[in-house]
DNA sequence: CGTCGGCTTGATTGTGCTCAACCCGGGTGG
DNA sequence: CCACCCGGGTTGAGCACAATCAAGCCGACG
């Protein structure tokens, strides 16, 4: 178990670093002091799957921190990534049994768990928890529907352009919205989960950001750190709307 | 309008077709005497526009009758279908004042309609409503992320085979679960919008059927009604896990 | 009867998949 | 310490599936 995790496990809810944005978030201190006695804190390695699709799930919870993959898998093995779980998202379903999708930590994950009936319970019973909660699903129902569009419609490169927008804006996004220029980040998923989560193959991949170094869009160092000279180029090759793309 | 809506327009909540199953389900006398002061009718043509994206949507409801289209479009006209609403499924977004997406209506669509303040402040005061649209809500998502699977990993021939799947379970769960042989049903959107909803073209779409009618896994009565004479055939040509696909 | 929209079918092209070889860096064991 | 291996990544050659471009069909409707 990570450092990290030691540290929360130790901590209240009142110093979480998803206080304000996870499904706690309008809590007042009543209930802050509910949910506070029902949590703990758990960690799974990269790669580990923390639940298994069809499986019975006792628990629902949080991302503290981490991030954990949400996917789909075929008989034959093709497999699709249909969420990507970031800090304060919610994890579980109130209402169902059993899980309908795999969630797999692609980083050291750690989640703020509760066991499921008395969070149902408290659910019935907070306003508070429920908007938040209700708040969070539709944000997510958008967030799948814009990808619907990607993957059905745009091209490879398209794709790839689209997700480093994406990382690259989130990034940013912790850093205050720096200068729109030089933004740097790191990939927190391999060539493999970005083909899964994109809905091609790792070689399309792997080809597609070699093509968009060769011409200069982006540049490497290792495989894993991105530097985007121009940002405005590289959101030229997503085939969004060069405007509309900014609010989102 | 038609003959429908002008009787729907007459009528209360207590007779509504969708009474049990839309965002008003679970409420109680109470509740549904103010929904039904509430609410109005409203009747759309096929093809009409309900909401464009990028409106400022006034209005939130549930689809009484007919099919409606949840769409995006890209600069270039490329466009993807991210839903279908069917009777009962809610349409607009409590918390959002701008609309994230078209609905069109594919068919002749009637909703019943409520000024979105009200209902906004009624979904705050009312358990049984929100309870109601947040399970909704999941539902969707789990829709939404079902389909992803579909539009990222699916070939031309699973895509068609699957939404054929999806119509005919629907129009038989109607019916009441007839013998799983000799489905039948009625198409109830045009080519472009399946390949819209496939996010393939209408060529392929075209093309995919008549392959399937070709090889006796279907029949058709002129462009729109399909009978099955072996759904277990059909369901082969998903990709789907054959058993699994059962409890969708 | 002619037109128009929705649909089908054909010919050709091209994007992304498949299969395969190879590279590179890190960890392990002799 | 070096040799080896292994996993993740890159690159190449050929192919297949679906897109594109184009022509023609069919039924509805003026």
């Amino acid at each position: 178990m990570s450092v990290q995790a030691n540290l929360l496990a130790e901590s209240s809810c009142e110093s979480c670093p998803i206080r304000y944005r996870a499904v706690c978030a309008r809590c007042e201190e009543d209930e802050l002091a509910l949910l506070d006695q029902m949590k703990s804190y758990k960690t799974y390695a990269p790669g580990q799957t923390i639940v298994w699709a069809g499986d019975k799930v006792q628990f629902v919870g949080s991302v503290v921190t981490g991030v954990a993959a949400l996917s789909q898998t075929m008989e034959d093995g093709r497999r699709q990534m249909v969420g990507l779980l970031l800090p304060s998202d919610f994890v579980g379903r109130p209402g169902r049994d059993y899980a309908p999708f795999d969630v797999v930590a692609a980083n050291e994950v750690t989640l703020c768990k509760f066991a499921k009936a008395p969070f149902e319970e408290l659910l019935g019973r907070s306003a508070s928890i429920s908007s938040r909660l209700l708040e969070m699903t539709l944000d997510e129902l958008d967030a799948a529907r814009e990808w619907m569009l990607l993957l059905g419609r745009k091209t490879a490169r398209e794709k790839i352009a689209s997700l480093l927008t994406i990382l690259a804006r989130r990034d940013a996004h912790l850093r205050l919205a720096s200068a729109s220029s030089n933004v740097r980040f790191d990939l927190p998923l391999s060539r493999e989960a970005m083909a899964d989560y994109l809905g091609v193959t790792l070689e399309t991949v792997s080809r597609q950001i070699s093509a968009l170094k060769r011409e200069g869009i982006i540049e490497l160092e290792g495989k894993r750190h991105v530097t985007v000279p121009d940002f405005a180029r590289l959101m030229n090759e997503t085939g969004d709307d060069s405007d509309g793309g900014m609010l989102t």
